[in-house]
DNA sequence: ATGCCTGCAAAATATTTGCATGTAA
DNA sequence: TTACATGCAAATATTTTGCAGGCAT
């Protein structure tokens, strides 16, 4: 007996949000109207699947988790997100589609952004024969000061 | 009724492995200098969990995949490994551990080395305040020339 | 002899997939 | 109407853990 999904996006971002999947070619269904608006409407995000579908629960949209995956993994082929493997055994998503370098603290697993210069020249230089460069993943691994050296 | 593991290893490199594992404190056990010898005699190498079990197997050691995988995070802990994070859902293990950026062929998985010049200054000025840089991963992600856009 | 190490299996965690049903075009 | 999307549950995949027995010191 929840409220329609499309009453919880205010109607200034679903027309947007409806536009920007179908410029990707994805149907705007309701499951993904209402994640796009979770991941593009506050900023750069750095998202997990289990974190958003979270969200989506304490937002009121019914989302199964394996829809929360199959969205994330169908919104990364498009291009409307990056994946980061910063921990493996994790995905990360992030909405921040320019190149930029991820700070990660080890300890309270908090991820930054810091801006990446980076002539194109010099990623292109990198890549082997034959090959060209499709992205660079930077992350540098922080812990606060003084602390003990493992994981 | 297989061979004793020692006679696995050359005279020549065993003793090196057994005093290197003990300077870490770690003891140098069948199992251990088994593993040791496949990651750390022939030059720089990037291995799975899985993928070292099965190097492991196919040289007549017995060992149990668990047994890898605590034996990959002891080597990790004391300092004779790096953790990759190149492909989310699984970790590689690195025997270079000096600064490089990891070139990863996202077609083929192939995973080569790159130097990395990086003055350290830059590399502590990256971190937020209160926190101290503790490593620095970079991945280029290439394909093939002219592959297609999706993983 | 003591305490760390191993093997096995089971648990824990993370992600993908099959299929019947639902929904956008 | 037709093809694509969703939900659920089960299947996969990866890694960790508990415990009885083994081995290095």
């Amino acid at each position: 007996m929840s409220p329609p999904m499309k009453d919880l996006l205010s109607p200034t971002r679903l027309p947007l949000l409806t536009e920007r999947l179908k410029l990707t070619g994805l149907r705007p269904t309701q499951q993904r109207l209402a994640l796009a608006d979770l991941l593009f409407s506050a900023g750069d995000r750095h998202v997990s699947a289990e974190a958003l579908h979270g969200e989506a629960q304490a937002a009121g949209v019914s989302v199964s988790l394996a829809t929360v995956y199959n969205t994330l993994n169908r919104f990364r082929a498009v291009g409307l997100l990056k994946e980061v493997s910063v921990d493996s055994g994790r995905s990360y998503f992030d909405t921040n589609l320019s190149p930029h370098i991820h700070i990660f603290n080890e300890v309270s697993g908090e991820l930054y952004d810091a801006p990446l210069c980076l002539r194109p020249e010099v990623l292109e230089a990198l890549a082997p024969a034959h090959t060209q460069a499709v992205s660079v993943d930077v992350v540098v691994r922080v812990r606060p000061r003084h602390a003990s050296q493992e994981a």
